[in-house]
DNA sequence: GGCCAGGACACCA
DNA sequence: TGGTGTCATGGC
């Protein structure tokens, strides 16, 4: 699809869904811990290992990095891969916190190379890499998660079995915000949840609104 | 009871 | 480079 495919894309899903107002979260601190939670898995387990981090530690960076291996393990259980997702949460807290969490200045001493470098941390992949750029450093990105590959999927035909072959595909319009990527970004999440199955069938009724 | 949910990684050819 | 097995929990 090519940038105005895609700006079409934006406004049909905004003008008939609203704002979704994502990330779900009321600090970036939380926004890291449930980037990585959610790999896979259900946003309600996401929920449930969210709540016990936050009475266990405030979501206070400090807290959460002086949290012994296993006691991490055991308030995030509940998310399923507690163990790879425990080791990811260390590894992107200690990053954060060499750098003193100044997202200016990381954005700034990286530059471009800022996505390799986020990618280097275990256990972050390509689009926690790109939940990261968006929702945390405020750049405009498009993030190619399971629900981004269905929608591409059935719009398209062509099967995107694979987050590359969709990454090279999609391309943000130069003219995106980094506002407009994290809209994008919940508004196709939240239209996969209600209308996209699985094995590439649509559900509900959006289909007969908009032959 | 099987299937599924907002991935990542090691290992293999 | 691309395919496959593994990691794990909880809801439906």
């Amino acid at each position: 699809m090519d940038k105005l495919a895609i700006r079409k894309l934006y406004d049909t899903l905004l003008d008939e869904m609203g704002p979704q107002g994502w990330w779900p979260a009321e600090s970036k601190v939380e926004i890291i811990l449930g980037a990585i939670l959610v790999q896979n898995t259900n946003w309600r387990n996401v929920d449930k290992s969210l709540s016990h981090l936050k009475s266990a530690t405030g979501f206070l960076p400090e807290e959460i990095l002086k949290l012994p291996l296993e006691e991490l393990e055991t308030l995030i259980r509940p998310s399923g891969f507690y163990r790879n997702k425990a080791r990811a949460i260390q590894a992107s807290f200690q990053w954060f916190d060499h750098h003193k969490w100044d997202y200016q200045a990381m954005q700034y001493e990286y530059g471009k190379q800022l996505r390799s470098e986020i990618l280097k941390l275990h256990g972050v992949g390509f689009e926690t890499a790109d939940v990261f750029r968006v929702f945390i450093f405020d750049q405009p990105a498009f993030i190619a998660d399971a629900y981004a590959r269905r929608l591409f999927s059935w719009l398209t035909g062509n099967s995107y079995t694979t987050y590359q072959s969709l990454y090279q595909e999609i391309n943000l319009p130069d003219d995106f915000t980094y506002e407009e990527a994290k809209e994008f970004h919940g508004l196709i999440d939240e239209f996969g949840k209600l209308y996209l199955g699985k094995n590439g069938q649509v559900k509900g009724n959006f289909l007969s609104n908009h032959p």
